[in-house]
DNA sequence: ATAAAACCTGTAGTTACTACAGGAGCAAGG
DNA sequence: CCTTGCTCCTGTAGTAACTACAGGTTTTAT
């Protein structure tokens, strides 16, 4: 009675996670997914498992964890015992990178608006914009 | 009595306005900075005005401006006359880029940080992170 | 059986640089 | 004048994370 697992083509599995199915090769030659079975004529087939799994990449990547940092994670999730420290250390390190891009951009955000701010008020011929960043 | 304007060097020109010299071939080769004057042995010679547009770019750069759009900034500025419209346009455009960036990295600094509060409250053997990512 | 869709591979393009390798120019000291 | 050492020259390849093709095979549906 064992019912027969799920399985997907590349397409399906594109579909169902939202990864498109370039990027699911992509991770494979990346190693972040195993080696898929194939079918008789060379087509790759996932399983659940796989499917799972990239769905965990791609949750990653919407955190903005790089490829390299995944490896990673997954690495020390296989690992099970007291890899959690080490798991919460990475997302924490990632934390403050996340930080440190909203910082530069708020920095950014308010030169921008400055220089716009500027140009509202422009009364000479030239772009105060353009004067501004040449000076 | 005509004063000799300042030339620079490839290097000169790298040290004075913290562009790397590899990365100043680079612009050139984007078409973003012009041909250089050559020395009779082929070194690169530029002149102060080449200095200012290269400061210019990188100020531009700082501000996330893309090489494209530094093109079309640069390309208006030349025109000297009602560009002032289209450039802050361009300006407003890229800053609400940036607002959008902003929003983006906040989203995401917010669930890595529910994550990591998971992970403090942590009574499993397997790390909450780890979990919630895959479910 | 046949046509359309999906899949296969390897490769090239994207962005904005950065980093070589192997050779030539240039400036200063002897 | 010549040598030493630094800077510069070119073209190419590498980075990150995909995306997009070309030319051919397999699967699926009718």
């Amino acid at each position: 009675m064992a019912r027969l697992s799920t399985t997907y083509s590349r397409g399906q599995l594109a579909k169902s996670t939202g990864v498109k199915a370039e990027t699911i090769r992509y991770y494979e030659k990346c190693g972040l997914l195993g080696v898929p079975a194939r079918s008789p004529g060379g087509h790759r087939i996932y399983s659940e498992d796989q499917a799972g799994r990239l769905k965990f990449i791609r949750r990653c990547r919407k955190l903005g964890f790089a490829i390299s940092e995944i490896d990673d994670l997954l690495g020390l999730s296989s690992i099970g015992d007291k890899s959690c420290e080490q798991v919460q250390h990475a997302t924490v390190a990632h934390l403050s990178d996340v930080h440190d891009k909203i910082k530069d951009l708020r920095k950014i955000e308010r030169a921008l608006n400055g220089l716009i701010k500027q140009c509202e008020s422009n009364t000479t011929p030239s772009c105060p914009i353009i004067v501004e960043l040449f000076s």
